[in-house]
DNA sequence: TTAATACCCTACTAGTTTGGTAGGATATTA
DNA sequence: TAATATCCTACCAAACTAGTAGGGTATTAA
């Protein structure tokens, strides 16, 4: 299961998909609008932030704001940046890679199994963007 | 990622299948080849048998062992059991179902990837088997 | 029938993670 | 230089994870 903070990272940037190119948004706005505890939005917008997903700009008039095209981020960027890893196991994982120890990953079944879950799972969201999040799905800027 | 004890009892499963129709095998047996704390294992062990997938034997000769036929129970089963919901959406679970408090479910992207990962790994989960996890994976009685 | 065996069950605990909150520092704009 | 709004560090309570403890109960065999 995603993490309560990664539902609202989705929430959030759902959000800023709908505004992007009208400028930066608030904080405050994105809180309000879409029951986001203020305080805590703050922590995982900077995180994303930093993560080279949103940019922002300060003191009057900014704001955060989707760093490139919706198109161009992937549901499983976000995923790893707010949630962690994708695959069931570290042993099959990417970006998150830990041996198993005590299991010989050339003859494990389970390795197989979690390996076939995690490619068919990150052939969509690899795939899927943020421009797939959007509320009107149809016309994006 | 699944847990310590979900994997605990996936190699647990795995050595009770190479040991399938040679009778009952003790829990300190399994504790002790696949280094797993013996007590935990116990609890494990114990919430398998109340779901249906282990039975057991006390007394001299007792142990564990698998109920039906291994091909007969799916990965998915023991992840339900042992780890809980496989959707990473509460909204989107079959078995674990839960509205979402702030979204429209007919109108929400996260709701369609997140059901399109859900059915990409079921379609795996849902057709693997224990007999997936044995060492030997062409011999099986 | 009794001793040994081995699972069954409830309860507890330390450590980590999750889901926040508090309060001020810093940068930008007007 | 005052107002605005993000940035940053630190803290905290509650929940969850990963076990441990200790005895109860059923079965078997001598």
């Amino acid at each position: 299961m995603l993490s309560n903070k990664a539902q609202y990272a989705f929430r959030a940037l759902t959000y800023l998909v709908d505004k992007y190119n009208q400028g930066p948004v608030l904080i405050s706005d994105i809180a309000e609008k879409k029951k986001i505890p203020l305080k805590f939005l703050e922590n995982i917008l900077l995180e994303l932030k930093k993560a080279g997903i949103l940019d922002s700009k300060k003191g009057k008039g900014g704001g955060y704001y989707i760093r490139e095209h919706p198109s161009k981020t992937s549901v499983a960027a976000v995923v790893r940046i707010v949630n962690g890893p994708i695959s069931l196991l570290p042993c099959v994982s990417l970006y998150f890679y830990k041996r198993c120890d005590n299991c010989d990953e050339g003859n494990c079944g389970l390795h197989d199994v979690m390996a076939s879950v995690r490619d068919a799972t990150l052939n969509i969201l690899e795939h899927r963007t943020l421009e797939d999040l959007a509320s009107g799905r149809e016309t994006l800027g």
